[in-house]
RNA sequence: UCCUCAGUAGCUCAGUGGUAGAGCGGUCGGCUGUUAACCGAUUGGUCGUAGGUUCAAAUCCUACCUGGGGAGCCA
């Protein structure tokens, strides 16, 4: 017999029906006569409760050995629940252990763990209901991207994970080589002769699919990247990954007005779609993990983003009536505490805040004709702040040369990108959203360490 | 990297100078269409590591390690 899926028995599940279920044990009761026990495939949030009756063949062995976290089979047939808490339930006809768990080491109890905890054994955490949950929202939510973005005609296209421009202003990177260190380390000379290694010049892994992203749009006129991205900034926050998936969405005869609704459609589309596609589980992170969720996305996918300029959201910052420890002029680079007001308290809402100094904004962002400000956005969230960053892109050859050079960035690395310039160059634009920060922001988790399987973080690679 | 708090049983924590504790978990028994089950018994420790102060340190001091929260950097 096929096994199903618990989610779907526990959907459509009809008494009567003959029925086999693969998956873990969650927990086992046993009464006099028979037995219950609840098993999880990963399919659902809710457990199916199996009635294990004695007349079952080897009934003591098999409940000596379906402790918490056992691997198990069941065959058995549908029958209404007599208990609360459940619809329906399954009478067990033949059991089956694939694996055995033992409780006096098996790690997870039935009941609550501290997330700190969960992190120290990540080869098990997925099997809680947090996890799971965060898994499944995780998967909804790359599926509503790609479901999104096929549908406006962009393409996915391929950035590479190794790079070897070090110019993409994003942060600290990795190197990747192949030399042996070994002997680097012995070595007296300082410097590390890259012509040797596995490239011929000094390669990193990527911190940005951007500049690459342009090279498609501008041939393909709609494109996004999805894909994993690394910092090797020394960053010991709940909202930072040395590994992390990003979305870079790039548009030809694209202005930042286009940009701004791009960003906003799009996220108000991954908000209905997982709200469409997981009802339980978020419905979990509403009771369980915060309790704003819910309105939250509500408020996204409802109303409509604010927008303002830098310089407006300064002028709020100033008549603000509150003391932020960083003072506010026009020209700084907004704070958390900054983003923080405007989102949380100010707005109550997600907002676009647009046209930041030319000073504090990276080298590819059109210059606006005040000769002060660049077409940049950032998309700022209740609790998350910056969830997506964009701009419409310098397309006039001269200006972004001048740029270049002010900046002190060597030119040379980026000759392919300054001939996008000069062979047919358009307006062009688009942004970056943190995948990891969008499943944090979705289901309220604290720490973004528990919206991956498996964080990279300064000092922690071990699952 | 900076600030701050913490590290005691498998887990969550109490214990602030004088013989290491509780709840949960595990084990054994009882009871029950149970469902964070319930009742009783029982098991369980190099008090993060290394130094120091003291007659005596989980407790005070120093350094380091690890983790949480916040900040910076950023997505």
């Amino acid at each position: 017999m096929e096994s199903l899926r618990i989610g779907e028995i526990l959907r459509t599940g009809q008494p009567d029906e003959s029925v086999k279920i693969q998956g873990w044990v969650r927990t086992k009761r046993e009464l006099k006569d028979f037995a219950f026990m609840e098993v999880n495939d990963g399919s659902s949030m809710g457990n199916l409760q199996v009635i294990l009756g004695k007349e079952l063949p080897n009934y003591v062995e098999i409940l000596k050995k379906i402790n918490t976290g056992a691997s198990v089979a069941v065959a058995g047939v549908l029958v209404p629940s007599r208990g609360v808490g459940q619809r329906i339930e399954l009478k067990a006809n033949t059991v089956t252990v694939y694996g055995e768990s033992n409780p006096e080491t098996y790690p997870l109890q039935k009941k609550r763990h501290s997330f700190e905890f969960l992190r120290t054994i990540g080869h098990l955490r997925s099997r809680t209901n947090t996890i799971g949950a965060v898994m499944r929202v995780r998967n909804a939510c790359a599926t509503a991207i790609h479901t999104f973005f096929q549908e406006r005609g962009f393409l996915w296209v391929h950035t590479p994970i190794i790079t070897a421009s070090d110019c993409e202003g994003a942060g600290e990177l990795f190197t990747v080589t192949n030399l042996d260190l070994n002997k680097i380390a012995q070595k007296e000379t300082k410097e590390i002769d890259y012509s040797q290694d596995f490239f011929g010049r000094h390669a990193y892994l990527t911190v940005s699919g951007q500049l690459e992203a342009e090279v498609m749009a501008l041939a393909l006129e709609k494109v996004y990247t999805f894909g994993p991205t690394f910092r090797a900034e020394n960053s010991n926050t709940s909202r930072h990954l040395a590994e992390f998936w990003m979305v870079e969405p790039e548009m030809a005869f694209c202005d930042l007005d286009g940009d701004q609704d791009l960003a906003e459609e799009f996220l108000k589309y991954i908000f209905k779609y997982v709200l469409e596609h997981c009802p339980e589980d978020m419905e979990f992170f509403n009771q369980r993990i915060d309790n704003s969720v819910l309105a939250t996305a509500d408020n996204i996918i409802n109303n409509q983003f604010e927008r303002i300029s830098y310089t407006k959201a300064i002028a709020l910052l100033e008549k603000a009536d509150r003391q932020f420890e960083f003072p506010v002029e026009w020209g700084i680079d907004l704070q958390s505490e900054h983003e923080r007001y405007l989102a949380e308290e100010l707005f109550k809402k997600p907002l676009i805040v647009t046209n930041y100094p030319v000073g504090i904004k990276a080298f590819y962002m059109r210059l606006n004709e005040d000769g002060k400000t660049v077409a940049a956005m950032d998309v700022l969230a209740p609790k998350i702040g910056e969830i997506i960053g964009g701009s419409q892109r310098e397309e006039r050859l001269e200006v972004l040369e001048r740029r270049i050079k002010e900046l002190g960035i060597p030119a040379e690395e980026l000759w392919w990108y300054l001939d996008l310039r000069r062979y047919g160059t358009v307006p062009h634009a688009g942004f970056g959203l943190g995948f990891e920060r969008l499943v944090q922001f979705m289901t309220g988790m604290g720490n973004i360490r528990d919206v991956i399987p498996f964080p990279r973080t300064p000092l922690s690679a071990e699952f």
